[in-house]
DNA sequence: ACGGTTGCCGTTATGGTATAACGTGTTGCA
DNA sequence: TGCAACACGTTATACCATAACGGCAACCGT
């Protein structure tokens, strides 16, 4: 059984649970609090959602933060473009945002050639606190 | 006991050792691997690890690679200036180099700004191949 | 129709990463 | 002297992630 999402292929039960989840959340999840919501849906063990959470890292649907071991659903899941490059992380209120950059992507690109790097993947995680958080 | 090492503290025992087993390795290492290598030494528990980890991150000798759960000695410990904002690395070989670019930094203090962020601290972590990797 | 392959799923067990909580000893200083 | 700060040692526990097994359904070429 599947279901239609982002017009590329469909997603299977799990992972439309999985992404659901994501989706409601209002800040990244980690793999076992996301387990724990979907206890009442039938999940039982970490690999359930570990599985669905790869199939949707690799869809772009979801990003997964590396400085947070945790996973959010990607802001713009409509459009096929999924380019985000880097994340602002708020530390009081987990709210996370998006930021597609061209410029920034082409300066890293430029530095990894300079150094003859190929550059598979960027990781760019920005914490602090969000304005809303600042000026409260 | 305590041994002066960079000028504005002096590290201690632990310290020392942690710092000297990342200094002697040809990569990152994770935690676990410092604790094993420094079991002749000493080292029983994980905590006694990322103690020391914890205050030489603080005093800058020592870098979190956020994407491997792991830490490597700062290049360039001599000098005060830790500057470093952005890691290549190399995922055949392990190799990491560290890369200061002020116009990087400056970009991205500029995307914060924009929306308001209070930027705190950045990871920037470039995954790929190194160039010795690349050519063989 | 058959067999083979692929992909998703469920389960158990295990491995790897990080911290809580408690108590000790030392130092420095009011 | 008393106390505050800090590093340390130890035990236990929490949190994050994957290995390895087997089952089931869909697909595909013969």
């Amino acid at each position: 059984m599947t279901v239609s999402l982002h017009g590329q292929t469909d997603l299977t039960k799990n992972q439309t649970l999985v992404f659901g989840a994501l989706s409601e959340a209002d800040g990244p999840l980690s793999a076992y609090t996301i387990l724990d919501r979907l206890r009442d849906k039938g999940f039982r063990a970490p690999l359930q959602v570990y599985r669905a959470l790869d199939k949707l890292v690799e869809f772009g649907l979801v990003h997964r933060l590396e400085s947070l071991n945790a996973f959010v659903a990607c802001r713009h899941p409509q459009c096929d473009s999924h380019e985000t490059i880097a994340f602002t992380i708020c530390d009081r209120c987990n709210q996370v945002e998006e930021i597609t950059d061209p410029s920034l992507a082409k300066r890293l690109k430029q530095l990894a050639d300079r150094s003859g790097f190929i550059l598979q993947k960027s990781t760019i995680e920005l914490r602090g606190t969000c304005q809303g958080c600042a000026v409260a």
